[in-house]
DNA sequence: TTTAAATATAGTACATCTTACTATAAGTTG
DNA sequence: CAACTTATAGTAAGATGTACTATATTTAAA
């Protein structure tokens, strides 16, 4: 900590710093981006395996340097456009991670955010990470670059309460979708076992879905009706599963 | 935004950017801190009123610049010792603000925190700041510095959804209190009527209370008896209002 | 063509929680 | 001690949640 008299150290108050003005401007921003989505059949999140020291070789989540002429959160939009080659992901920020030592090189303090992919719509060949990506079960994740493993564990968790309180979880479904690829969901991300028959119920009293006219096809077992997601439907709209 | 070879624009790939690597290195980091209080009355929000420019004379949430060597969680935690004389008092992040020109001065990201005290435990003689701090009527929050009327916004709304599903609000009462004290603080935080006897049963029903021997004194009717919060209550039991 | 298998969908009875309200208790003040 | 004020207890009707049963609709096999 540093020595400096009381009455000069806030800065808001007179910006009478004991210490250069220019020694606080030495911070670099990063985005970190978790990026999940829903295959059928298990969350998944995205990884990159980094190229370039420090940890090389290593797993991480995607992200990048803030530029500095980039509003914060454009610079996360770019990350996930960059990556994915989809504009208007839902996206929401998680948590700011600013110890003093977690990156090698200097001082860079994190913004990790949390954004949410149809899997069917990402396309690995409109980046140019293609060959470095890789979908990752969330139960399975390797060991991570810097502090990437807590960043992730943390965004998990929020999001978790964030899926049940929220009607998000829609964004990782295809647009037409059946009452149980939403179970299906719900359980894989809450790790929880729902009853069919009121499962149904609760989701459907909601208003979040519009029936539509068509059925699944292609299954040997009588068809599910499909679903689509009601447009008033926002991310404010209440919700609880 | 920057032309650069899209192949080596993303940071964690190889730090090859066309830009300096030093000039990602300008940045400063803030927090600022929403110190919420509860009078008996109304929700009050400590603010402090900027003695220098940028803003000078303008209300303003009590924030700091983070030190070159300081972790972030640190700098919020010295800027809440620093104003009320008091260590460890509950604070969560809340979120991180980072448009291009929300400082004036320079590229300052700022982080926001929340922080629950207990009115009649603050002494403001115990800090430097004492002529220049008030709290105020969260429902009367006058003009402020920077971007910091659309940070409190976004705190306060998050604060009441927190409020609503984590036991914290027993950080604003005293140790000892009355249901009633519990019930009009929900009712001012959430802006909400609670009929009594069943507002009663509910927080009675979530274990998080024990009662005292004791009772109110000095009241001209039926005194209420005094209730403590139960200390293996934590910020993750599980709670709703 | 019928039957079996699989899954979708509808419905139902019971338990639990919520809501709106009434009754009674325990203090103070005049 | 009577009137007043607030605390506390209780209760009945409604709403919601839970566990389960019954029926419908499709494909595939007999």
């Amino acid at each position: 900590m540093h020595k400096t008299d009381k009455n000069q150290v806030n800065g808001v108050r007179d910006y009478g710093y004991s210490i250069p003005i220019d020694d606080f401007f030495t911070c670099a921003l990063s985005v970190d981006c978790a990026i999940f989505g829903f295959d059928g059949e298990s969350l998944k999140v995205l990884l990159i395996q980094r190229g370039a020291e420090p940890f090389i070789g290593k797993w991480a989540l995607p992200g990048d340097l803030m530029y500095p002429d980039e509003n914060l959160d454009d610079a996360s939009s770019r990350v996930l456009k960059d990556l994915t080659g989809i504009d208007n992901l839902f996206i929401e920020q998680m948590h700011a991670f600013g110890r003093v030592n977690r990156h090698p090189t200097g001082r860079v303090i994190t913004v990790s955010y949390y954004a949410l992919v149809k899997i069917q719509d990402y396309n690995p060949q409109a980046s140019s990470w293609a060959d470095q990506l890789e979908w990752h079960d969330v139960t399975a994740i390797p060991e991570l670059a810097f502090d990437h493993k807590s960043i992730l564990e943390n965004t998990l968790e929020k999001f978790r309460e964030r899926m049940r309180m929220r009607p998000i979880g829609f964004e990782m479904l295809p647009a037409k979708f059946t009452l149980n690829d939403i179970q299906v969901l719900y359980e894989q991300v809450l790790d929880k076992k729902f009853d069919k028959g009121n499962f149904r119920k609760k989701i459907l009293s909601t208003k979040a879905l519009i029936p539509l006219e068509e059925s699944r096809v292609n299954v040997s077992h009588r068809p599910a009706k499909l679903y689509k997601l009601n447009q008033e439907v926002t991310q404010d709209t209440t919700f609880e599963i």
